[in-house]
DNA sequence: CATGAAATTTACTCACT
DNA sequence: AGTGAGTAAATTTCATG
């Protein structure tokens, strides 16, 4: 799985607008649309380049409410359980196992303060959760990425 | 700016796949390409959809570093400042205020350890910062969305 | 082995209904 | 919103260094 120097300007420019056609990268890497599309399809059976996605306004499509959790589990707690709890609940968007005074930190969304105050209960619910801390977003500064 | 349920299904299988084409999705909504393309058109003209990206695995490309930190800002401080702030600095990945103990929480990437730390001595030496606490992150539980 | 050129198939996009 | 025509892109095949 090695990625050369042509290849890390194919991702970048993938990050930018992922339908831009090959025969565009490839103006911009001196490459023919061929080989652009097959450096793509390699990087993708390599799982380099995990997917395609829109970026989409959350608020547009009803996703308000935002917030931080900050866990603190059990002694013997471990980083599988966490994610395999992370992954039973919707709301969780992201979770990472962290150091400091806290065990992991799990970024949650849903519709409104009241689902996501539903999501966070369920998450205290879990067995292995001794304690949490919480921070309700109130703006987001930066565009999503 | 109204969002139908079509519109909602749209979306959904942009993100799922953004490089899916327009009879593929017509095909699931029960539409034909150019009614989809006029939809998706006009969800971004209205910023509905900001954008199409590829979605890569971070350690592949060398982005291996991650750390969250709250910031605890002096008494004037506005989010607009603190925005502006989190756009100059390049390992931000994302800036939230939030409600609770500290003012905001904001996200940082970079290539090692090393990197993280450069980046986070440059968001203390942000002269609105009282003082900050980081959580670095020791594994990622789910994967890049 | 990766590339580019050519050929084929598929998709996009426009005008019109 | 759909249809049909023309254009552009994706994808396959093949020949080359």
């Amino acid at each position: 799985m090695r990625i050369d120097d042509v290849d890390q300007q194919i991702i970048a420019l993938l990050q930018e607008d992922a339908r831009s056609s090959f025969a565009e990268i490839g103006a911009k890497v001196s490459l023919s649309a061929p080989a652009v599309k097959r450096r793509v399809d390699r990087l993708r059976a390599e799982k380099v380049i995990r997917g395609f996605t829109a970026v989409v306004d959350p608020v547009a499509v009803g996703w308000t409410a935002e917030m931080f959790v900050e866990l603190f589990c059990t002694g013997r707690t471990t980083p599988v359980q966490i994610a395999s709890a992370a992954r039973r609940h919707a709301a969780v968007v992201g979770a990472y196992t962290v150091s400091g005074e806290a065990d992991a930190l799990v970024h949650l969304r849903a519709a409104d303060i009241a689902a996501l105050e539903q999501a966070l209960e369920k998450l205290r619910a879990e067995p292995f959760v001794r304690s949490t801390r919480s921070m309700v977003v109130l703006s987001r500064l930066l565009p999503t990425t």
